[in-house]
DNA sequence: CTCTTTTGAGAACATAAGTTTTAAAGGTGT
DNA sequence: ACACCTTTAAAACTTATGTTCTCAAAAGAG
């Protein structure tokens, strides 16, 4: 992974102007293309700017090849794809949750997956999922095979929906979270049902919920 | 929407080596990458087969652009892209359901859009969405602000879960479809929850639910 | 300030890649 | 057989597009 450090405005605009010329029209974009909407003077510059992209891993360039640009993600993947998010196990009421890392896991491949839309990586960044196992969860409006999509934190604002594992319980649950002084309110999602109340102590946050996605067959 | 006549052997192999192409590269190929591939003798032959392709709407041709195919999808809209689901309205308790049909909509713009998994249009065709409003289908376990992703339709079979019209109660809702004998029950996703009974004849379904998708900001 | 590195310009070049032209082989129906 | 359409071929042509070369202005480094 790159480090943070922003880009000049130029190479920025180039950069941008790739990306919304694939969305818009579904192929790479040319260097002239690029030079004409970044109102760039000569393809050099583009070429040069290029060159330097490529060699920051910010995309790849295919050599003599007409448009091939591809852009790569923050991790050095191709984009383009439909991002799909790893169920790394299941939870439900009273069973211990599977040990997740917000880091890479070394051996991916042996997890199932689900796709999701585009638009919840771009906005939360690294995701996991996990498995509803049982209707434990109904008081968060989730049922049996609901998938639960949740961005790696452990701690939470007020109001958000977490995984919470409650220690002395020995178990996971989904809930909105309220800090309150000494205590936590977890309140479920569904408001004919009451919150509980437990220790500061005995509340560890895992995650944030982002999604919840719910399919039929 | 073309006429499902398949096409002949070499047409076919063209259309196919596109499609992976591109999943494979992330841009389309060129008439010679095809003719390669496809063992074609000329480009005037990939020429020729590639007009008739973009004449039947299989695909769509950009002259004088390098690498100018862009396949499009059975709608004829284009592929590759994330498939954005119109939510075409609000849905609670009580309150008609919007006019919605199967066919395409003429001034289609004007709806909100939201993003779902590649997958859910790839298996159910063309689907449309809706916003739930309130809390009134929280025995289906669908909160207010969800999305319910649905398939166009005016039968079900037993047990799948539909948006179901009461005439007299003049209220739409969503529930699992029974149908004995003459009567309905419609059960809720909620098993705690009670099943109502109501006569066939005042039953109207609108379509099936295929997902449900609840996102958190 | 001088030296180096980065960035920008303009033009020319080479090849990648779409298009056209011409011809002919296979069909189909009359 | 004919006329007519589809399909295949080979080669040439034109444009699109990546690449390179030369020169120069900014921007940092010492």
């Amino acid at each position: 992974m790159t480090l943070n450090k922003k880009l000049p405005i130029r190479r920025q605009r180039i950069l941008d102007f790739i990306q919304t010329f694939i969305e818009e029209n579904g192929l790479p974009p040319t260097v002239r293309d690029i030079q004409k909407a970044c109102e760039i003077s000569s393809t050099s510059v583009v070429d040069y700017n290029l060159r330097i992209l490529d060699r920051d891993g910010f995309l790849n360039r295919r050599p003599d090849v007409a448009r091939g640009i591809e852009l790569l993600d923050d991790a050095g993947q191709p984009m383009g794809t439909v991002p799909r998010v790893q169920i790394v196990g299941r939870i439900a009421a009273g069973s211990p949750l599977p040990a997740f890392s917000a880091e890479g896991n070394a051996a991916s491949q042996e997890f199932e997956t689900i796709e999701v839309a585009p638009d919840l990586p771009k906005r939360h960044g690294r995701l996991f999922a996990l498995e509803v196992q049982g209707q434990s969860m109904i008081d968060a409006l989730i049922d049996d095979g609901d998938v639960v999509v949740i961005k790696p934190s452990h701690q939470a604002e007020q109001g958000e929906m977490v995984v919470a594992w409650l220690k002395e319980e020995e178990e996971a649950t989904l809930k909105k979270f309220y800090p309150e002084g000494n205590q936590v309110r977890l309140q479920p999602a569904n408001s004919s049902m009451d919150p509980i109340y437990c220790s500061a102590d005995n509340v560890e946050i895992r995650g944030k919920v982002v999604s919840v996605i719910r399919k039929f067959v």
